[in-house]
DNA sequence: GGTTAGCACTCATAGAACCGGAGTGCTAAA
DNA sequence: TTTAGCACTCCGGTTCTATGAGTGCTAACC
């Protein structure tokens, strides 16, 4: 069933007026707020809206606030472009032009910026390795059966992953493999950098093969395991919500947010999209069953490499929050790219 | 003024029951519960307790909570050593074994452990990298003009740290500078490997003087700016107690929490100290008024390297605190003790 | 027909009044 | 010196009431 013209009017001004005050909207206040039909129209339609499921009435004889419903046709059809202020844009970028030690710490930047500025909570996925191009692997001793790989690809720094070493390889064996592969596999992707190919070349490597193989599981498993892949920030701006006014709801949200796996997985998810808008019980956390979120991917090249987003109360500023991830997502190709300029 | 032995021990009873119960104690309470008083001489003292600044009402006709005074003197004097439970020393000590990937990750499990444990929050120090020795120093290329250092210590990694490189070296020299750097400073303490030495070594080196100076400064500077020297877990839990129902005071808890240069700061202070006991407004923090912060030294051969504690509301469990921290810092030196046998 | 004014009705919220109970301080007796 | 007793205080919870924002419905209006 359709929605004639006035009836997605109201709605609108429904949607912006409880996103801004949180409180259920009566058909006084919208009569009087620069609608141009009396409250008596207004309360008509707002029955029809509600037997149609996008208003509810947290009891009767108070306003309507929004049904989920409601939310989703704003965001597909409804909601207005916002504008950010010159300084809030260019307070934005500045974020990106003071980190530029490294995809971590942009990303991590990131998150930082994006929480301060919607004050909502924010959430960066870190790249997966697998897509960038090896650029140098270094085996580092450490003890006797332990050495550090450090991994550098064209996309910055993973993490460093201990690993154990058979006893009769020593230092200078470690540096000699270490040249080998940076010099066979540099520019590959990290995907492709798989035992198969180490078997098949010949020379030092398939001597070692046994080792180089340990050594690349070992590599992919710490990437898979590593719970840091995920940059949140802001995780307290939420206490500032009357959503949350009640601690155990603080509570909830808080323990959801910090499950960096679930977060991680939703991003994963989500990184293949431009941008996504999950509303409510949209969302596959149990804790996240009042909140929304909007994520954006950030691709160099048009590779997807991973997602960041914002995460909020149901009523979160939708509009906002999509024209500061669309900003976001250029800044951050921009930044990513110079990261990739000598491809 | 000396406290006679019947004050005392109505005190203890006092500061026992309201650690246990967060509301006000009062006479009837006490004498029914093993006291071999009436609750009217109870009564006289606490009267007497009272205008020595020991015991507080939060109104009149409430019972009486015990004041930071009192608090102190319970940590100094009174308090009696907590037991641990066999199961919770295993557990506690099944921590250390599980991660035993360098010092960084064990001391991220002994966060987690300690939050898990007390249920209040657990803050760990990094070890300061001054103190430790040289292993080895790998300078690895990213782009041109662009490194990556990579330190490793006898305790492990430190963080990596990107530099700036003249445009004039290229990678061979690196990889022949870390490997002279290595060589010279190996076993050395960081904190000595400084620009002079440097200067006075001949050979390569001093034909790279201004490079390698640049180096260890960036490596210094980045020591002292990283922010992610201090873990935290557990900051959720304060949201279960009662003192925390009000968000507003929750949310300035999480705050100054989350300010890992001030919790960085208190950690450095108190790592002199085998153990700190700091109550209520004895804090510097602002935002730990209400707040009692419990810390431990961690070291090796006696040389302190960091520290660790617990942050929980003033009537927090001292005693037990105190005996899980205890117990954490033996299993602590054991750990990283071995990370050092071949020193 | 759609639109609007008017009116009776609903119900959450805030405040006032009230009460019970836990706890005190003081006094007097043991 | 200790304790029983008693009057008093005051918080917390409950009940009651007034208020007002908001509704649905009806009837008049254009």
């Amino acid at each position: 069933m359709e929605l004639d013209q006035r009836k997605l009017q109201i709605l609108r001004a429904i949607v912006d007026e409880y996103i801004l005050s949180a409180s259920p909207v009566g058909s006084k206040t919208l009569s009087s707020s620069g609608m141009k039909w009396s409250s008596a129209t207004i309360r008509n339609e707002m029955a029809d809206l509600e037997t149609l499921g996008y208003l509810a009435q947290p009891h009767t004889s108070a306003g309507r606030i929004p049904s989920e419903k409601a939310y989703r046709l704003y965001v597909d059809q409804m909601m207005q472009r916002a504008h950010l202020s010159d300084e809030e844009s260019r307070l934005l970028y500045s974020y990106f032009r003071e980190h530029v030690h490294g995809v971590d710490a942009v990303l991590r930047s990131t998150a930082k910026a994006l929480s301060e500025i919607t004050h909502y909570t924010a959430v960066v996925m870190m790249p997966d390795i697998g897509v960038n191009r090896l650029r140098h692997l270094q085996l580092i001793p450490l003890t006797i059966g332990k050495a550090l790989a450090v991994v550098v690809t064209d996309a910055g720094v993973s993490q460093n992953t201990v690993i154990d070493v058979p006893e009769d390889i020593g230092p200078e064996e470690l540096d000699r493999i270490s040249k080998a592969i940076t010099e066979r596999f540099g520019n590959c992707r990290m995907s492709t950098v798989s035992s198969k190919l180490v078997r098949e070349f010949g020379g030092e490597l398939s001597q070692r093969a046994d080792f180089v193989e340990s050594l690349l599981s070992a590599l992919c498993e710490n990437q898979s395991r590593d719970r840091r892949m995920v940059e949140l920030s802001g995780t307290t701006n939420m206490l500032e919500y009357p959503e949350y006014s009640d601690v155990s709801k603080a509570k909830t949200f808080l323990a959801t947010v910090e499950q960096k796996d679930d977060m991680y997985r939703m991003l994963k998810k989500a990184s293949s999209m431009e941008f996504t808008v999950t509303i409510g019980s949209e969302n596959e956390q149990e804790g996240f069953q009042d909140c929304s979120v909007v994520t954006a991917s950030y691709r160099v090249n048009g590779t997807p490499l991973g997602s960041f987003g914002v995460i909020g109360p149901t009523r979160m500023d939708y509009a906002r929050v999509l024209t500061i991830l669309k900003n976001v997502q250029t800044n951050l190709g921009t930044v990513l790219q110079s990261f990739l300029k000598e491809e």
